[in-house]
Formats: C-alpha cells, sequence, structure tokens
DNA sequence: AGACAAACATGACAAAAATCATGTTTGCTT
DNA sequence: AAGCAAACATGATTTTTGTCATGTTTGTCT
C-alpha cells in the first residue's frame, strides 16, 4: 500500500519549515536536494512507515495530516506525535541508526517527499548548521516528549482529554470560521493520544459538549469555550 | 547548595563513555578538554542544575548517581531519567538552546565534571562526529522516552513498578551478591518514576515481597526472582 | 540512650477509569 | 434506497488507583 504516486510537489511548504533545517546549506545542495527528492501521495490510512523496519530517508510532510504511533505491548495504538506540512518525519530512526521505533500513518490524504538516506548523510556531514538544526529539533521533541510522560503520569484523564483538543488544534490550528478544529479524528485517535479507553474518551468529550466547552459535530469538534478548555487542561504555562 | 568543591577528579569513567562521544575528535582538542573541565562534587540531595534556569555548559558525571526530574503542574515531581557514572548530562538544553527542562539532582554524593557553553560549541561546529555523536545521544533518549510515554499510557501500576525495578538495575547494577540493587531509591522516589502514589508504590512492592519476587529490606531490594519479575512487567522485548 | 522527624506500612474508603453490554447513528457499498 | 459495518453513545458494573487516617519502623541528632 506505500506506494509511490511519482508526481513532483511544489516544495512551498518545506520551503518554510523544513528549508529552514537547511537554511544555512549551499545553494547548489539545495538544488540537488530537489533533484533527489522523491514526491508521493499517501491516502487515509496509508503508511509512510512501519514500527520496526529499516528507514532508507528522510521524509518532509508538503500537504496533509499524519500520526506518529506506537504499538504497545499488548497491541494497543499511542499516538506519539502529531505532524503537520512542512515538518520533518522520520528522523529519528535515521539519526539513530536503528529501526523506527514508531509508524507514520496518513490521517487523511498527504503529500510527502522522501530524501534518500546517503544524500542527507553527506549534507549532515559537510553542514554543521544542519546538524545543529536536527539536533535543536530532537531536543525539542525530548522535551516535549518528557512533558508529555510527566502528564500522563500526573494528570487525570480529564484534563489529558482536554489537553490533547489544545494539542490537535496548536498543531493543525482552526477552519476559516476561527474555532472549528482543521482536522478530523475518530474518538479512537483521540483516545489514543490521551492514554485511555475510547468509552472514557467518548464519554467525556460527551460532557465537554454539555457543558458548552466544545461542540460535537460529527467528526469535527468546534471550540466553543477557549477559556474553559485551557482551564480544564490545567496547564500551567 | 551547588557548590564547586574543586578537586581534579581522574576521568576514567568519563574517558570510557563520555569521551565515546568524542571518539573522533583531534588529540589536541582533547587535552583542551581536560584543561577547560571544571569538576566539583554534589551531596546527596544537592542540585546539579534546576529547571527553569540557563544552562551555561555540559556536565559528565564521574561518580555517583543522579536523577532528572521535571516538576508537574500541581508540584509533584516527575523522573524522568537516572544518570550513571561516565553519562552526560545537560545537553538538551544547552543543544535546543533554551532552559533546562528538567532538574537533575544528586542521589548520592556525586562527582561531575563541567564544560563550559562556548568550549564545547567550538567542538560541535568543527566535529562533526562529535556532531553525529549527540544525535544518537539524543534520538536514543528520544526513543526511550516514548516507550516510556507508550507504558504510563497503557500499562497498570503494578507492571510499571516491576519495569521501574527493572530500570533501576538496569541502570546501576547489582552490588557484589549478584541480586542486590545498587541504588538506594526512597519509595517516594519509585512513585515517581512510576507515576503512582507513594502509598501504591509501597503496597505493589509489599506485594511483591509476599510474592518472593523481591526482598525489602530498607531502602535496598534484592530481586529474588527476575523471570517473575520481568513476567510481573509485562514486557514485550 | 532518648527524642524526634522522616520514611515506611496498612487499613478503610472514595474516586477514577476500565470493562462489558447494548443501542444508535453515520457513512459506505451495492 | 436498503443493507451493513464501523464509529459513536450511554448505562451498569467491576477493577484499579488515589486519598485519608493512623500506626510502626528507621535513622539521625543531641
Amino acid at each position: 500500500m506505500p506506494f509511490e504516486h511519482k508526481q513532483n510537489l511544489d516544495c512551498t511548504h518545506c520551503a518554510k519549515r523544513f528549508t529552514n533545517v537547511f537554511c544555512n546549506t549551499q545553494y547548489d545542495t539545495l538544488e540537488n536536494l530537489n533533484l533527489e527528492k522523491i514526491c508521493s501521495t499517501y491516502k487515509k490510512g496509508e503508511s509512510i512507515f512501519k514500527e520496526g523496519t529499516r528507514p532508507h530517508g528522510i521524509f518532509c510532510v508538503n500537504f496533509g495530516k499524519i500520526k506518529l504511533s506506537k504499538m504497545g505491548d499488548d497491541g494497543k495504538e499511542q499516538i506519539i506525535r502529531l505532524v503537520k506540512p512542512g515538518d520533518p518525519l522520520g528522523y529519528r530512526a535515521i539519526l539513530s541508526g536503528d529501526k523506527y521505533s514508531s509508524s507514520a500513518v496518513a490521517i487523511e490524504e498527504s503529500g510527502v517527499c522522501f530524501i534518500p538516506r546517503e544524500f542527507f548523510m553527506t549534507i549532515l556531514e559537510k553542514d554543521s548548521s544542519l546538524s545543529m538544526e536536527m539536533m535543536k529539533l530532537l531536543s525539542d521533541d525530548l522535551r516535549k516528549a518528557e512533558v508529555q510522560i510527566t502528564h500522563l503520569a500526573q494528570k487525570p484523564v480529564r484534563e489529558r482529554v482536554a489537553e490533547a483538543l489544545l494539542f490537535i488544534k496548536e498543531t493543525y490550528g482552526f477552519e476559516a470560521d476561527g474555532k472549528t478544529i482543521d482536522a478530523s479524528f475518530s474518538r479512537e485517535d483521540i483516545a489514543n493520544i490521551v492514554g485511555t479507553a475510547t468509552e472514557t474518551a467518548i464519554r467525556l468529550l460527551s460532557e465537554m459538549n454539555k457543558d458548552k466547552i466544545v461542540q460535537l459535530s460529527g467528526k469535527k469538534i468546534i471550540i466553543l469555550d477557549m477559556q474553559k478548555l485551557v482551564k480544564t487542561a490545567n496547564l500551567c504555562d
């Protein structure tokens, strides 16, 4: 299924964000990058890479939405991160030299560019500013992961559900109306972000619906009262 | 309290592990490192650095045991990582360019070397193999953090307590008898690794004591039945 | 040694969350 | 449009975990 529908995506998004990573790279190298990259589209549910397999390069999301998730020991999915256009993807495994520790699955139709390992590693060796950017990326991911660890360990499910909504909103933003979260997650997905049973997630969302904090209409979630939502999440910052 | 009792520690441990990070660095640079580094000892309970403060360099543990922990939004401590002799320390904040996202506190008397920021960054810029090693370090930390996220989200407390014991054992090893974990953690510390109430941790440890999986004698924990302990932790790998 | 505080332990209870069961809605496919 | 499966919803119940209360042990300081 993870198949290459070759078509050259215009990398405006990548230009915005992923190129930040390459911001100090020489221009001719970047031109080569444009030649070396392979663009593909993935349909909703297709996986870009799978946990346990070997990485052959690094990805960059051009359009769409992707979830990074890990299989728990009992076969339950845990969503680790959400990926948006412009974000690099699959760098952890490449940089550590081991297998993918999580899977990347398209939440909706997505366009992704692939940069072969050799090419990426060559630039990485030559260009210290790229390494620096990769280190920034990793340390930032690590910081976020540590926050998530603390919250999972200490916060009740209700707060974590509210936090998950804020997290999704922070990642994908609102639709044109300025209040509908621009992403469609199943209740199960939300439960797998929060780390709870699907029924519990459903229940708590329904409660927040009753409390006029959010409004549920199908898969769309409208944030009615941002203040209350933040308060429900009980965040310090 | 975090005071510099200057004394030059012999960096045999650092030579073993931290120097791995510097393994491809030129010899003269390493000699400078030995001149630039500042060694200090920290008494049990003293902190090497504090969450929210600005990093001025990178540390390396020479002897002792250190916990890295984060304050939860409700003021509860969450232990993020355990640090042992030879491990570098405080690199996340330096590499991401922001403040410390966690505090480092000595669990027992510890000797720590400090390498000033400027010096470290200079080598980092010049030496691509050092960057590579730092990226490996970070990606590995990230992988471990993702595993921890998954376990916190999905595993019951009992399994996580068993896992915490295995984790402590993995980090600090056994005493000469080959069965006593070579570290003294309070029950509260263990609870703060696991992400549970102190009483719950105490209770579950007592149970495992009754079940002859471990033997508790004061702060010392003896692993009587490693197989059962691993089974209790319910790990897949 | 005695006093004192901190850590450890355990019971009782309350709260939170998972599980099980059973409908209902929704979105597809034919 | 009918049929069907997946997703959503909700009630009832059980299990897990946290909290509160109350002792006991341990180690440290004088």
